[in-house]
DNA sequence: GATATATACTTGAGTGTTCAAGTATTTGTC
DNA sequence: GACAAATACTTGAACACTCAAGTATATATC
């Protein structure tokens, strides 16, 4: 459509691709009640050491800030998918627990967005999925 | 380092690349006083024909919705960067137009955002870059 | 040619996020 | 062991957007 040189089409076409994508997820995650970033922290904690992890390592997981992550967790706590815990240690650091409720939502969460994904990609052959990845990997 | 299914790692991996990159753009556009979404108002403009568009397609083009695109335009009328125009066959729709200084400032904001980019993307090959951008229009 | 329906846009209220400034605590230095 | 600098987090203000409802105009139907 128009002569845009491959790296902005790059920054365009990415930028338009996860709206939508991101819009699709929430639209899958709303039906259990959470948000994309509240799913992407319900990942990190699941597979994190003790489902434990501390408010930094959470906004560098999920891409937000600090403040980003505190108003976040804010109704996850409200509704029991996570906890506060102490860090003896630090007492500067406030960590975050998943629940047993949280590990629950999360695990139908999954496969709600897994089903909607594994559907997104479907014409998409593996060797390309594979490129992307490992050039989205580079881009970060 | 998790057993993610390659779906969501995709899900996952392009939300954070996609944050990343729109700090960037930010950051390069932010020298010429624009945003990434201003910038990409001026783009689609700039190769319209007569250089106007209606908000609607305007909000097509930058993946935004119609009220977001009206009160993205109001202080780029306010700088004159773009100008309202109306339309003698339809009343309701209200055009879109960009000014001499709204191309002006287009091309050397394009320009840093290319030189930023460029270097972005130095360290992938062509044929890589072309893959990426095939899966991601087929996913949008 | 009146009336229902659709389209283009704007506006008020709300959401999700950031940034800058602040607090509490820890670490490093002399 | 006092004090400066760094770190982990929170908070108020602001920004960029969305959604739902409203207005104005156009189109289609009878």
């Amino acid at each position: 459509m128009e002569q845009l040189p491959s790296s902005l089409a790059l920054l365009f076409s990415l930028s338009a691709t996860v709206g939508k994508l991101s819009k699709k997820a929430d639209r899958a995650l709303g039906l259990h009640g959470i948000s994309l970033s509240e799913f992407m922290v319900l990942h990190h904690l699941h597979y994190a050491q003790n489902q434990v992890m501390s408010r930094t390592e959470l906004a560098d997981a999920v891409n937000l800030t600090a403040s980003g992550v505190t108003r976040l967790l804010i109704p996850m706590e409200k509704i029991h998918l996570v906890e506060k815990e102490k860090n003896n240690r630090d007492a500067r650091v406030s960590l975050v627990k998943l629940t047993f409720t949280g590990r629950d939502i999360y695990k139908y969460a999954f496969l709600s967005c897994k089903n909607t994904f594994d559907e997104v990609v479907n014409d998409i052959s593996p060797k390309q999925l594979s490129t992307v990845l490992d050039v989205l990997k580079k881009l970060s």
